[in-house]
DNA sequence: CACCAGGAATGTA
DNA sequence: TACATTCATGGT
């Protein structure tokens, strides 16, 4: 499996080359980013960042600060609006409670995942997209593409979030920029070739079904 | 027009 | 524990 898992990140790597994220210039900036792209196209959450760029809410302090009401509005692009505002305000005051980045380094992975967890907004792979992306952990982001992945080429029978977290987790090198890379790689992948029921047609998987 | 996108919370059995 | 429902804009 070790073989396969890696097989199939050179192959992808080969094809499409390195995909350069988390796309955002700030660690902050990731965080918000990552609540907003819940389940919500890329396209949409970049005007909504947009938008708190303009307003100057791109930091977790001033949407801390900031009239949630006006939030609603700013982000609105990003879909799910009365949800997602009160998810902002959930992780900004996480952080901004605990220290911010500063004291939230110096703790071990798996106790700032279940905190970050522990925030109402923020799911498994929310949490984990922040502690790859945002916190350079050696953790593997499990989304809906990366299921479909399994799935499609049997990689194991069960498809819930922690079991195929640890298909990749025990069989590749805890290495924070090879889970980085292949991640979004993944998702690369979905959106070039698995949009639709046709697979896979020019995929770079296809030979390895 | 239907369907989906880089999910998570909540309710039900 | 395992599903079903709800949330919402914008592209295809």
């Amino acid at each position: 499996m070790k073989e396969k898992l890696l097989k199939i990140f050179n192959r992808l790597l080969d094809r499409f080359g390195k995909q350069h994220w988390w796309p955002a210039q700030t660690r902050d900036e990731v965080v918000i980013g990552a609540v907003l792209t819940q389940n919500t196209a890329w396209i949409n959450v970049e005007r909504a960042i947009e938008n708190l760029k303009k307003e100057g809410l791109i930091t977790l302090k001033a949407i801390y600060h900031c009239d949630i009401k006006a939030l609603r509005e700013f982000i609105k692009p990003a879909g799910f609006f009365n949800q997602k505002s009160i998810y902002l305000k959930n992780i900004a005051t996480f952080f901004v409670k605990n220290g911010g980045f500063d004291l939230l380094d110096d703790l071990g992975t798996d106790e700032l995942r279940k905190r970050l967890l522990a925030v109402k907004g923020v799911g498994k792979e929310t949490a984990d997209s922040i502690l790859l992306y945002a916190f350079k952990r050696p953790v593997f982001v499990v989304d809906a593409y990366t299921k479909r992945l399994v799935a499609r080429h049997k990689l194991q029978d069960k498809l819930d979030y922690d079991s195929i977290q640890m298909l990749f987790m025990k069989n590749l090198p805890l290495d924070v920029s090879l889970f980085n890379e292949y991640h979004a790689l993944i998702v690369k992948l979905g959106k070039e070739f698995c949009k639709n029921k046709p697979m896979c047609k020019g995929c770079p998987l296809e030979d390895l079904l």
